[in-house]
DNA sequence: GTGCCTGCAAACATTTTGCAAAAAC
DNA sequence: GTTTTTGCAAAATGTTTGCAGGCAC
């Protein structure tokens, strides 16, 4: 993990860290409480808070905007799929789209986040 | 617009919508409430959350989530550019895009949005 | 030892909801 | 007249923040 300026490398960050690179489901920050509370028993869901803030501006992770936010620690790219029945966020690898441009006129695109909507295959039975 | 079964077509509705069909700005529910106001001046911020959430439904509007929803009464297929500095946002109508498949393995899409983050010309001066 | 980071609780912002009155049909 | 919708206020939800003590370095 990197740590910028004068910024320590804390037990809780550590833990928080590894979770979500571990993990392949999306979770929210109270999820991430629930987790990272089994090995540290006495975190704040404040300091959940703003440890992922902070893994999100070093971009070690993304936010995943459905309503609350969700965390993704695999940075690679990759779209992602929201079931509006279930509301379970799935990665999609797939390579359904083909940005062209790294410019738009409005400015310069530093990174893109496409989602996709529908009912998953286990809600459509 | 469209009204669904037993809906009824009220004056705050009806303004609402005109309101966010003529705009080209993404306005918040706070900012529809804040305009809405000189034409009903006794409108509740409630209402708005409701009206917006009912149009939304109906796919006569879409949300943009970006930290606060945002709406655009625009449906037509585009994407949207995220001012990472000012927050505004923009709307991106060039062909930087194309979603070849209407299917994943995850499931059937109905809608995809697309994002991109960045800092608008203004902003990078 | 210094100063960044945490736990805690309170504050804050945004959105939803219950209910009686008002409006649409 | 019936039923949906509204305005209002309170509640719920999600997130941020101030501060004193704790921990990394």
């Amino acid at each position: 993990m990197i740590t910028k300026n004068k910024e320590r490398l804390t037990n809780q960050k550590k833990i928080i860290f590894d979770y979500l690179k571990s993990v392949k489901i999306h979770p929210s920050a109270e999820t991430v409480y629930s987790a990272v509370k089994k090995k540290l028993p006495r975190i704040s869901l404040g300091t959940v808070y703003r440890i992922l803030k902070n893994l999100k501006e070093k971009k070690e992770i993304n936010e995943i905007l459905s309503g609350v936010s969700c965390y993704d620690g695999d940075i690679s790219p990759h779209a992602h799929f929201i079931c509006e029945d279930c509301q379970k966020i799935f990665d999609v690898f797939e390579k359904c789209h083909f940005l062209k441009y790294r410019r738009t006129k409005i400015g310069k695109i530093k990174k893109y986040q496409i989602y996709f909507y529908g009912i998953c295959t286990k809600c459509s039975k």
